[in-house]
Order: C-alpha cells, then structure tokens, then sequence
DNA sequence: GCTTTTTTGAGGTACGTCACTCAAATTCGC
DNA sequence: GCGAATTTGAGTGACGTACCTCAAAAAAGC
C-alpha cells in the first residue's frame, strides 16, 4: 500500500496538520520539525496523491490563448491544437479560452490582455510580435500575479515566464544543413520571409546563413524577400527573381505562403524542379511533400506545443517547478517519407471526438 | 462550474443513488427512469470526474514493463525512459515495475508473463522478439484481460492491444531518401544490421530498399551483414567489406553497434569521409553526430515513448478510448544542426533528477 | 383489495488531500 | 520564571465519486 500523509504523520512523530504545513510550505512549523518530516517522507517514499490534491484544492485553471486574427493556415492549425488540448485538459480542471487580436493593431492587443486579470485567468499564452506597447502591456499582467508564456516566437524583453517554442536559430541551421546537403553544395539560393521585423525570421535566417557560410560555401542565400503575408507579393517577388538569377537552384520559405509558392512555381514550370525548404506542416505544406513540390519542412509539433503551454502555465500559476525536458519542442524535420499520417497531427484534423461520458471509465 | 452528480440527480428528479445505480450500471433501475437520468447526463455535459472515481475507488494501475536484460544503450535508455516516466506517473496512482528476461530464452520470457497477472498487473509492456512461445503468452495474458502494448518492435501475430514505435518501414524510407539525396545519387552503401531476424529489421532494409530503387538507382545498397549485437563481429565484418568493395560511400546501420562502427571506420581513416546514418539517438551516437562521424540519425523519442505507453495502457485497463494522434510516435531526424540539448532526452541522461517530493505538489 | 416484488430514497462511510479553527503545549525574550 | 509569542495537536468539513444498508414508495401479481 502506499503511504499517506496518516503514516508520514506517524512516522515523524507528529500530527497530520504539521504534515500538511509541511507538505504545503505553510509557516509555523519549526525547522527541526519540517526536517523530521521531510525524513519520514523520504524513508517512506511518500508520494502526494496529485489526484486527490487537485480534488482536494477544487482548483481550476482558466488560461487564455491570445493570437493574431491572421486566417493563415498555421495560425489556424495552432488555434486547433490549442482548442483540442484545452479539451483534453478540462478533465484534470483546466479550461482554456481563444482570444483573438487585430493582427496589425498592438493597442487593441494590449487593451485586450490588460482586461484578462479581471476575468480571472490564471495564465497567458501569447503569439504576437514584440512592441513596445506589448511589452509594457506583459509586464502588467506579471504585476498582477498572472503568468504569461510567448508561444512560437519569443518575446524576451517583456520578461514572459517561459518561451514554448523552438529554437528558431537552430531551425536555420538545420534547414541550412539539409539546404547544403541536398544542393550537393552548389547553387543559389532563394529566402522567403513574411516579414524582417518578426524575431523568429531573423533567428531563422541567421541560422541559415551561419551554416551555408560555415559548411557548404559553394551555396550562395540571396537577399531575403520580404512578402508581408501577401500571396500576391510573394508571387510576383518570386517570378522576378527567379527571372533575374538563372543560377537559383533551392528556395528556403522562412514564413508563411506556401500555397503562393507552390503555385507560383508550378506557373514556371518549376514544380518539383527546384529544393524547396520552408517551415510549418499545414494542409497545404504536407501536400505539397507528398507530391515531391516541397522538398523538406522543418516544423514543430503544435499538438506537444499545445499541451506544453498548458502544463507551463500551469506549474507557473501554482509556483511548481519545470520538468524541461518534456516542455522541450523539437525541431523536426519532415520528408515525405516520414510525413505523419493526417491522424497524427491533432493540429490539423478537427475530429471531435464525442465521446460517451456514461460508459466511460 | 462543472456538472457533478447531485445535479444530474437534481436536474433528472431522482435520488443520488439513482443516479449512481445508472452510472455505474448497477441493477434494480426502471427502464424509464433509465432514460431520465441519461437525458439529464445529455442536458448538462455530464462528465465523469475519472480521478474522483479512482480515488473512490481506491484504484491504481499497477503496470510491468518487460525488457531483454541486454546492455545495450538503447535498452538501458529506454529502462530508464520508463523509470522516469514511472516516476512521474506516481503522482496519478500508477506504479511501473521493470521486468528483465534473458534475451535469448523465450520460454523464461513466457514464464514471467504467465506469473505476471497473479501478482495484480494492470497491464504489460512488452520488448521482446516474435516467437510462438511468446504469442501464446500474449494471448494468455489477454484472455485474462491484462491488456498487452509491444514496444519498439510490433507483435502483431499475438494480438497485443496496441504497438508503441514508430513504423519502422517508414523509418527505413527515411533513412533510404536522406541517403540517396546526400550521397547525389551515386554510390554503394554498407547496411548492418543485429539480426535480420528481429521483425524492426526486415521492416527498415524493407523500406530503405524501397525508396532506394525508386528514387535512387544510381545508389547501390549492399546486403544486409549481421551482427547479432557483438562488436567485434561489427568490426571484422565492415572491415572485411570496405576492403573488399571500394566503392562503399555511405553506411546504414539499421541496429545497434554505434560505438564499433565508429571505432573501426576511426582505425581505418574513414571518419566522417563517409555518410553514415543510423537509428536511436543514444550517449555514443549522439556524440559521434555532433564530432560529423555519423550524419544523421534516424530516432524516436524514448520519453514521449514511455509517456505513451503508459497512457495506452492506462486507458485500455480502463476500456477507454484512445487519442491516437497523442500516441503516434513519430520517426525523428537528428542532424548536428537540430541535435536536442542533452538535458531535453530525458531518456538518454540518467539523471536521477532527485526531486524534493514536498516542494513538487 | 391484498401481498409480493421491484424500484427508489435517504443516509452513511470511504478514498487522500486541502484548508481551515481553536486550544494546548512548547519555546522565547527578558 | 513569568508573560508573550511561536509551534503543535486535534478536529472538521469540503472535493466528486463509489459502494453499501435499510426503509419507504411504487408497481406488479393474484
């Protein structure tokens, strides 16, 4: 039988209310006696009952979930697999809300995360870009006790709690590695960013570049084009480029457009002709692998994100420790021989599973 | 606020023992007051707090894992992926037990899993390679209802409830188009492999062939050389082929045997002239990746592993459905570029992360 | 109608922990 | 060694569910 804070009580010689203030850091409990305790758990192996504690506490966890209003294909699949999580977590009594902000207007963004503490929200994950309204506008919400976690790109200067994402430098290089490699290092090279403003296309570019210019010489990145999540932009850049350079062999897509770039490309007749790397599994992107239009795809897995937010925000609101290693989001690379089944990534499919609560358990 | 029982029975206009007798589908309920219950349940979303149950129910899952006592890295890692995620699992009434059989004798295998269920098992994870003996073992073990789970290397002739790995054929696909694409398509390559027995084997040669002939001809794979997990057989063997075959450029090491394969392509002044790939991410393969002896390695992640095993077989013991896309395991790529920060695989340290059991709620 | 059976209600105890209260015991300052 | 402050003990009532008993109510059989 396992232990319970009964037999730690006995053990230790003392009664179970000093257990509990020893257990749950209350003060009043004299050093020796906290160390008494703490041997008596040690010699028993007590383990808490995280179960009955969360019973116990009747404790719930309201997060809010803050993105951009942008009606990109990744954007879309991390609101899903956010949504799915929360669904998944509202068993073990956490609750998650999507908010979403105009994606060019950071005031709007900052009145809304100012008025989240009054709603009482336990915590904040946020993907936005770094101003310094917003910076401003976290550090509120830090004040007043609410821990806030920047998903996929980081936001360090406004002292969030924790980044869940990956290391988008690290990203660059591998996408610069497979660049190389598959290039045979030679050619050039064309880079695709939505904009040069956002950290994580910075990160990424400089990753790639540090590679190339390390590793495979005979690969030359082009200038970066910016495409400001214009489809039409990113096309017609392309095409002039692309016309300009005869000697452009791969194209790295930092950012978002797939589906522009797919086409534009297939428009030239270059379909499949060319090493494509970009980032982000979406419908679109895992398509265009499966067909040889998209060579490799370095992504993430939103569904570990997802969760991963939920359990940050969560140890964060109850001051618990990290387990870092499984918040770690790893960089992943995708072929299409690995390409994941549709099932897998929770991200991309809306099943809703409507499940039978009676017979359950 | 979540609905509980009391309003099901409010909601409903019957007793909370009705509602209970419903629940849990105890006898003595009218068909009719069957279906008012239910329909309450259907009203408010009734879901059944599962913890709460298990509290009541004084349940825990008691769970073996059951190794081959080899000393490989990989094995060790993946004990210790367990032990952790045992470990973690404590805190949610689950308690896993490592078991070891001799790995070259079936019928001690199948005795242990046949004491097994006596000694109050939820449920086993099985390692171990497909034989007769074994597939009524399995069977045994099922038909007593301990639900069965094969890990790394499928069982699918016993039966097993579920198989934790990733799909080795695809792993192999993998390791064949990152081979063809960094050797440009030319040249012979060496594969190894421990035993061309063991099922994860067959199934990998089977698709690194496939992509290979497909994508590739001008890469020529050579046949299998077994090793049956001694070194010194590695060793001799490569040796011997590389001699003999001048035209080898790349290495497929579809099994165990990093350290022997570095050290012998070390003494014979081949390190990293060659492109080597192999499988699992371990203390040596990690190392060799990030000295550019080995050039990719193909993996799974041992934590997210263990974490799902024990998930599967939580919820089969329970009869619970499962959420198949949190429990696919996905075939990574790890090039020195992405490699993970040692501290991240949890399965590969084994650091005894002695956490203070008061501070960790 | 009556009895017999089936169905329902009311209530209790338990699971392991949390979060209190109030009084008793201990330690501390001086 | 006295009063004040601190520390400890004993106890209680949650949390949501399971599982039990006993009696009351309703339905069924005749």
């Amino acid at each position: 039988m396992r232990p319970t804070v009964n037999d730690i009580a006995r053990e230790a010689g003392v009664s179970l209310a000093t257990v509990d203030r020893v257990l749950n850091a209350r003060p009043g409990v004299r050093e020796k006696t906290v160390k008494a305790v703490n041997d008596a758990i040690a010699r028993l192996g007590y383990v808490r009952d995280l179960t009955a504690a969360n019973l116990a506490r009747n404790r719930s966890y309201r997060i809010a979930a803050v993105l951009p209003d942008t009606e990109s294909q990744f954007v879309q699949s991390l609101a899903a697999a956010l949504d799915e999580a929360g669904q998944a977590a509202a068993t073990s009594r956490t609750e998650l809300r999507l908010h979403r902000f105009p994606a060019e207007d950071p005031h709007a963004l900052a009145a809304l995360l100012a008025d989240l503490p009054t709603r009482g929200y336990a915590g904040v994950a946020l993907m936005a870009p770094e101003t310094p309204v917003l910076r401003d506008a976290v550090r509120g919400l830090r004040a007043k006790g609410v821990p806030v976690v920047a998903l996929v790109s980081d936001l360090p200067t406004t002292g969030r709690d924790h980044f869940v994402g990956i290391d988008n430098r690290a990203a660059g290089r591998t996408a610069g590695v497979l660049m190389g490699r598959f290039l045979g290092n030679a050619g050039q090279v064309l880079v695709l960013g939505s904009s040069l403003l956002a950290r994580d296309m910075v990160e990424r570019r400089g990753g790639f570049d540090e590679v190339l210019l390390r590793d495979f010489p005979g690969v030359e990145p082009l200038p970066s084009l910016e495409t400001h999540g214009s489809g039409r932009l990113l096309r017609l850049a392309v095409a002039e480029r692309l016309a300009n350079t005869p000697g452009v062999r791969g194209v790295y897509a930092m950012g978002d457009g797939h589906r522009a770039l797919t086409q534009v490309l297939g428009e030239l007749g270059l379909s499949a002709k060319l090493t494509v790397i970009c980032h982000e599994l979406t419908p679109h992107s895992r398509q265009a692998l499966a067909s040889g239009e998209i060579t490799a795809v370095i992504t993430q897995n939103l569904g570990h994100l997802a969760r991963s937010t939920l359990r940050v925000l969560r140890a964060k609101a109850d001051n618990q420790p990290l387990d870092e290693g499984q918040e770690q989001i790893r960089i992943e690379i995708v072929l299409r021989e690995n390409l994941p089944t549709p099932a897998d990534s929770t991200a991309e499919t809306h099943s809703s599973t409507c499940q039978e609560p009676i017979k359950s358990l």
